[in-house]
This record gives C-alpha cells, structure tokens and sequence, in this order.
DNA sequence: AACATAGTTGACAGCGCTGTCAAATCGTAT
DNA sequence: ATACGATTTGACAGCGCTGTCAACTATGTT
C-alpha cells in the first residue's frame, strides 16, 4: 500500500502535478474550476504533502532550531511558549533540542539542527565549544544566543548580567545589615555560576567571607531541594543570618523547611530567590526576588529572527540588554 | 555560495559519493583506509548531511511527533522530558506540536506530522474530531492517546480515570465530614470537565448541592489565578468548607489568600489540589492531593512506540491504566 | 594454479516535490 | 477578424541522498 503523492492527486483531479503542488501553496494562481477538482481529489485520497520532499527541492524548510539546557525547568517552558506563540503564528515549525546542560550534547545539537537546514538558530546561553562557535558563525543564518550577555556575540544576543543581577540581590541583603549571608544552589551551569560570581563580588566589596550552601552532586533546583539543603544546613547548626538562592524554587522549599524547624522568615533568617516566579509574589510571607524576562525573551528572539529572515541585509552582532528587577518583598523585610 | 553535498566530499577524498554515505551510517562496512580519507575530507568541508534528503530517499524519518495541549504547563513539561529522555536516547527526533487547547489546532497538527511523514504520533488527550481520527487511523502509525482513558482508543491508549480521580478527591472531603464543598477550576478543557464530572458524580450520591468557583473566561492554572478566585468567592462571602482545586497551582493560590484573609487551613477550610507537584510535600500546611504519574506516561509511552516500531507486529488498541493515589495531607487533615 | 567465498566499492535510478521557463488559453482593443 | 498582453497551465530537470544490485578485490581452499 504505496502512500499517496502529488501525481495520484493530479492523475485523480485530471491536473498537471505542478498545478496540484500550486493549489496547495498559492491558491490565488489557479482557476477556481481547477482548484475546485483538485481540492476535491485532496480530500478524496487524504493527501498528505510530504515535507521532506518539498524542503528538499525548494532549500527552504520553515524551520527554526531551539536550543535549551533543559525541559524540566518552568523558567524554559515559559520561554518556549513564547517562542512558539511567535514563530508558529509565522508559519514556522520550532525544532526545540535540549543540550542536558551538556557543551558536547549542544555541538551535537547544533550539528542535527544544521542537517535540518534551518533557517535560524536560537540557542541559550553563551558558552559554546570552539566548534560549536565555528558552526554557528560559518552557517550564515540568524543565531541568537540568550538568557546571558556574551562578551563575544555570535551574532544577535539578547539577555541580562547574570553576574549583576546576583551581585544585585546579595547587595540587597547586605544593605539589610546582614553580614551571613550564603549562596545556595543545586548546581553551577553557566548562570548559577555567574550569579555566584556576582555574590562573590558583593561580598568581597563589603568585606564579608563567602558561605556556600551547594549540593554535592549536581541536582536540577526543585522545591525539595531547597528543603533539603536547608535542612543539612540547619542539621550542622550553622544557620547564616541570609540566604541568596539561585532559584525561587529553592527559596520556597527553605522557607517551608524554616516554618517546619520554627525559624521565622524574615524574623530568624532573610531569604531571597531568582527568577520571580509566579508563585513567589503570593508566597507567604512573599519572596523577595530578582524578576527576570523569559517570556520577552522568547517573544524578542522570534520575532527578531523573524525580520532577519525577512530582510536580506545581513545585520550583525547586535547585543540587547533586557535587564531584571530587584523585587523586595516580606522574606527580606525588616 | 552552495552548500556542501556529499558529491564535494566524495571528490576531495576520492572515492564515491556512496562510500561517503556509508562512512556516515555505517563505517564498518568500509575499509579503515577509506573511512579516515572521509572523515577528514568531512571535518575539512564541514559538511552536514541534508536530513531532507536522506528522509526522502530512505523514507525513514527517525523523527516521532508529540502534540500537546500547552507548552505552559509543568505537567507538559515533565512529560515532555520523559519522551524526550527515551526518544533521544534512542536516536529519534521528537517533534513537539502544541495545540492550544483547540480541536482545529490539533487536527492541523497531526495534519503537519503527517506531512513530516514521522514514525508514530503520541498524543496528549483522547477527544479529537472525526477527522483527526480517520487520519491517525488510516495512517498506519503507531498512535498513542496519554493521559486520559478512551472509551474507544484509537491505538495504544495510556492513561488513567480523570472522572474516578475527581470523584475519590471529593469522597475524601465528603469523609472528612463536610457538607459545603467547592470545585475550583480556572477552565475546564476535557480533563478537567472530567475531574469536574467526578465531583458531581460524588456530590450526587452523598446527596450535597454542586458549589462551582469557575473562572468567568477561561484562564490556565497557576496559583494568582488561585489566589483571585478564592478572593473572590470570599468577598461574595460564600466561603465553603472545603475546596476541591483541580490543580495544585491553583490549591496553593487559594492557601495562601486564606492566611492573607486569616482563614485557617485546615481548621476554618480543608483544600485539596490535583497532580501532587512537587511543592505539595512541603507546602505549609503541606497540600493533599492525587498524585498522577506524568513522568511514568511519558516514558512507558515512549517505550511502547518503540517497540512497536522494532517489531513487525501490529499490536492494537491496548489500554493502560497507569492509575492515581490520594495524597492525604495536612490541608484536609480534621 | 584454479576456484569459491567473503568483503569492499561503485553505478544507477529514484524518493516526491518545486523553480524555471515555455506553451496554451483567455479577454480585450484595434 | 486579428493582434496583443495577461493569465493560466504544463514540461522538464534537479534538489541530495540511499536502496539495490553488480563488479571488483582480497583471502583461503582444493
């Protein structure tokens, strides 16, 4: 049972292939009669167009390549939402891949979008093996790179200091007067590293010593985690006067540690998370944060790779700074 | 400037296009000598393979097609994560199509899938229109409908009860004692509609009046909209004694606005959310739920495709009842 | 030395569609 | 009735790869 092509639609609707191949993709170019019959014919034989074919003789796909570190975080799904809104509405398919925070698994990545051919690459993050870096620049599509401001675009770049954003937040907690005051985070990929970074330098301007609170093995953040590592905190008595979190879930599973073990958020103990996740506002008590743009992120990346794929001027290495946004609220009151 | 083919690296290594071919897909069918001659002529031209191409001229497409109904969603997410961990892994490419919640959108997404000619087709829900399902009937596919049960499956089915879920949360509350109790949902896309049947069937046979807090226009779940709809229907001032939230997102909102308004949960309001997510454990006071199996649909399903695609068998129409649990916890303790 | 066998390599055609340009058709103005 | 341009339709080739099978080479056997 031979799967059914534009030739049967054409020998069906008693039309040339080609005439088939234009009802479907310019209506406007056929006679209504014609278009008719062969619209009749498509229905009749449920004619399927196959893409691959079509992708190979026309070299345009209609495509765009998606790269994130991980599907198992609300901070990327938000920002594949918005990608998806933009680019789908286009009339683009996302082809999303995740790296799993892996710089070979996104050379890997990079090299399956490229066999794909398409048309735009949007990738997060900005550190990349020197191949994956050579592919991308000698590909001559559109790439962005996202969530993190590169000293070295590839191209376009659209994102936010990391490393100011997590300086931001600790000044904040030494503003409050607190001098431990701690990092906690469940692993160090490239953001969490440089918010630590940003922590690291706060703290050394104020002439305060660091305190870690890291997971030993690399652990994606997760409410049960943040639970769990405040816990052992708590277990070896060395409770810091604040905690800078690297995620809001982090941030909400030691506050609901703290309430377990009778510490009070903000009275014992001042907390701070990162992403301001939606959840945090309506926290109690509410968590302070560091509201950043995924969602506009997202929506950005389409829609700038949309009018690169529109225009033919080739424009380069743009960077755009989204910036964040200190959130104080109660877990850090005083 | 053209691309590179695999003619190009045939040329510069000096040997046929179709030992360049093989070298790629199956290097140890080439002698040693060639296979280095290629794959240095490879790496110099930087050349990529046209996946197009090789998918029309292999009519194998290594790719499997994914619909779901929203990308904003965790419960996607993790899902999604799980097909993605298994299909990877297992060297296919999964295509995820979301579908916005619509019927249309979802026809014109198996439409697309189809047309990517992928391998097998895994999706989110059961109800779909009568051409949805003459196509993935007719496509002889591996298809599998996830997440809910079917009373007619089109293929392999894996899922659980929505309704028997919906009707043993609110048996839980009913238990408890309580008289007056709510179903709060922000939309009611066909799970929750069943989880809402589930409700009414319970409510029915204890004899009590159905209370709805339903948002007005339909809204995805997340805990503001908790927070708002509890506001509201305290200010109406028609609080009942118990809440059954049709997502732990919203149960959460709805926790939280009551210690604003100084409502005690458990003591003043019992609540009880769907999906056990994660924060559910360590919520304060800790959330009852139904634990639902997001991570296990996703991966059996995955497992289940490829089987089916390693085995000539044409196995139908199985149903799998991946089942649910109560979570009693302190939010509806007495 | 002649032959059979396994292991390598290559020639060829074709997967299903679309870009290009030529041919046919139509309506309109002369 | 004729000529003209505009519109509609079709013929052809080719996109880049792989399945198939034939041809060749190296190895071992009698």
């Amino acid at each position: 049972m031979r799967r059914i092509t534009l030739d049967d639609v054409a020998n069906l609707a008693g039309v040339s292939p080609i005439t088939v191949s234009r009802v479907l993709r310019k209506p406007d170019a056929v006679s209504p009669g014609l278009r008719l019959r062969v619209d009749a014919a498509v229905k009749e034989l449920g004619y399927v167009p196959n893409i691959a074919a079509s992708r190979l003789a026309s070299s345009r796909t209609h495509a765009i390549g998606v790269i994130v570190p991980t599907l198992y975080n609300v901070i990327f799904a938000e920002y594949l939402f918005a990608l998806h809104e933009v680019l789908v509405a286009a009339g683009f398919q996302v082809i999303v891949v995740n790296s799993r925070y892996s710089e070979i698994e996104e050379e890997n990545a990079i090299k399956a979008l490229l066999g794909q051919r398409v048309e735009a690459i949007i990738i997060a993050g900005t550190h990349h093996t020197p191949l994956s870096r050579q592919l991308l620049a000698q590909a001559r599509l559109p790439v962005v790179e996202t969530f993190e401001l590169s000293p070295n675009p590839i191209d376009l770049n659209i994102g936010m200091s990391q490393e100011h954003a997590g300086q931001t937040a600790t000044q904040h907690l030494i503003e409050r007067g607190f001098r431990r005051i701690a990092f906690l985070t469940g692993n160090l990929d490239h953001r969490a590293q440089s918010r630590f970074d940003g922590y690291r330098l706060a703290m050394q301007e104020a002439d305060l010593p660091n305190l870690e609170i890291i997971a030993e093995r690399p652990r994606h953040s997760s409410v049960a985690l943040g639970s769990d590592l405040f816990a052992m905190t708590h277990e070896r008595g060395d409770v810091p006067e604040a905690i800078f979190c690297t995620d809001d879930n982090l941030a909400l599973g030691a506050m609901q540690e703290c309430r377990k073990r009778g510490i009070r958020v903000p009275d014992d103990i001042s907390i701070i998370g990162f992403h301001d996740l939606e959840f945090a506002a309506c926290a109690a008590p509410s968590l302070s944060s560091i509201a950043t743009r995924r969602f506009e992120t997202g929506k950005l990346a389409a829609e700038r790779v949309l009018a690169a794929l529109n225009s033919s001027v080739v424009s380069r290495a743009e960077q755009i700074d989204l910036g964040f946004a200190l959130i104080p609220r109660e877990s850090t009151a005083i």
